[in-house]
DNA sequence: TCTGGGGTCCTAGGACCC
DNA sequence: TCTGGGGTCCTAGGACCC
């Protein structure tokens, strides 16, 4: 059997977490940049409809007129709570699937000797809540996608339920499926629904009774899997140690539209120093750097222009400094003066292990290999905080294109002089 | 004025090899 | 009239997830 283990409104959960005058309160988050609303508690969810994604301007005074508060996003308060969340699973299971940020795969297999699996849900629920303050759902069933079927059956009748459901019978299964939506179903989004709903399949059941071919030939190997795994047959691996990531990027909007090139070209720098340790940190090298640059796509006035250009390397690498000096090369071909420019990214790919990186007769070696400034980089800042030591192009005029977090909350739980100050 | 960010997997088709 | 058979690698595009 396996659990799905999910935090319930993650991001807001964790906000309230830490003020106990918003309990019980609506709370919202904000993406990046403050742009738009990306998670909703439970409260805020029942007050208004308030669309997931939907931008904040537009329905700013609804959040003001029902006493919703906001939050910007606070990924280094999110990512510490996650990691104390997995903590708390392992004592559960030896194999975990952390699968993202707030949902995570248990193999229950051998694990239960003495108590039943709604028990034990119980109880992984109870110890998650007591050790960090965040309600979780758990669904228990013979796979993944039973799995997360059964997690949202427990998430929406939490009265019946108290967080936790199992299925663990043919009756139990069937059930599942006819109360689910297929738009609902792991795996199917909005453009398979909209075939199937065409097709007359409108719950999970319909769809377990297609035929596989048909399944097969529409839908792929993936919709294959996913019908065998709702009739209870495991397709999906489990996995427990992440693969390597195949792709690093990042992009953020600018904290207001940039024109000139050099605070673009910072913007580029600093993107490329975050992404280069993160390929440090799994320990491989990139072959191709991708640079973007687009201006802001919903504008109706402004003159719009967008490009992106890949450069490869002579030799993979993950040094700063060379993959800074690519990408600002990148950049310039590409960039056009005369526009009001929204957004820049990165993106590293053809990723490669440390150790097997192929040379290259025509290039110093020693240039790409020496990792010992770039290391000593990485360790000062892993003892000093992020961004003390940079390379000099990303310069020292972050403010003016850093992105906007106006309601950003403390990092209580990573920062010393951030912790929570209790007045008794 | 203001609209998020970071990923994965699969397939078809083109280009190429012997 | 009739033109083989067995492969690999790469890329773009589509679909999905949180």
């Amino acid at each position: 059997m396996i659990a799905l283990v999910d935090c319930n409104s993650f991001y807001a959960s964790c906000e309230q977490v830490f003020r106990p005058d918003l309990w019980n309160k609506p709370v919202v988050v904000l993406s990046n940049n403050d742009g738009c609303i990306i998670a909703a508690n439970k409260q805020a969810k029942a007050l208004t409809h308030i669309p997931l994604y939907e931008p904040v301007f537009k329905i700013k005074k609804v959040l003001g007129e029902n006493g919703i508060t906001c939050f910007s996003s606070n990924y280094t308060l999110y990512g510490d709570m996650s990691q104390r969340v997995i903590n708390i699973l392992r004592t559960f299971s030896p194999l975990v699937e952390v699968y993202s940020i707030d949902e995570s795969f248990l193999d229950l297999s051998g694990v239960c000797h003495t108590t039943s699996y709604t028990d034990y849900g119980q109880e992984i629920k109870n110890t998650v809540f007591k050790h960090t303050g965040l309600p979780v759902g758990v669904g228990i069933a013979p796979t993944k996608v039973l799995a997360k079927l059964a997690n949202r059956i427990a998430k929406k009748k939490t009265s019946e339920t108290d967080q936790v459901y199992v299925i663990d019978s043919e009756e139990k299964r069937i059930e599942a499926l006819k109360s689910t939506a297929i738009k609902d179903v792991w795996g199917i989004g909005r453009k398979h629904a909209k075939r199937l709903n065409a097709v007359g399949v409108v719950t999970a059941y319909h769809f377990t009774q297609l035929p596989l071919h048909w399944v097969r030939k529409q839908m792929t190997v993936v919709g294959e899997r996913l019908w065998n795994e709702l009739q209870g047959d495991p397709c999906i691996d489990f996995m427990t140690e992440p693969k390597p990531k195949k792709n690093i990027g990042t992009a953020k909007s600018f904290g207001k539209r940039l024109e000139n090139i050099s605070l673009i070209e910072e913007a580029c720098s600093y993107y490329i120093a975050e992404v280069a340790e993160v390929l440090r940190s799994q320990k491989s090298c990139a072959t191709y750097v991708q640079v973007f640059l687009h201006t802001n796509y919903h504008s109706k006035t402004d003159k719009q222009y967008s490009n992106s250009i890949t450069s490869t390397l002579a030799i993979p690498t993950n040094n700063t400094f060379i993959l800074i000096t690519e990408a600002k090369k990148a950049l310039h071909a590409i960039y056009k003066p005369g526009f009001r420019y929204k957004k820049v990214g990165v993106c590293l790919s053809g990723i490669v292990p440390e150790q097997y990186v192929q040379g290259n007769l025509f290039e110093s070696q020693n240039r790409y290999n020496d990792a010992r400034l770039v290391d000593t980089i990485d360790r000062l800042n892993s003892k000093f905080g992020k961004s003390k030591v940079m390379s000099g192009s990303i310069g020292t005029r972050i403010k003016e294109w850093e992105l906007i977090k106006e309601e950003r909350s403390a990092r209580y739980t990573t920062q010393w002089h951030e912790i929570l100050t209790i007045k008794t």
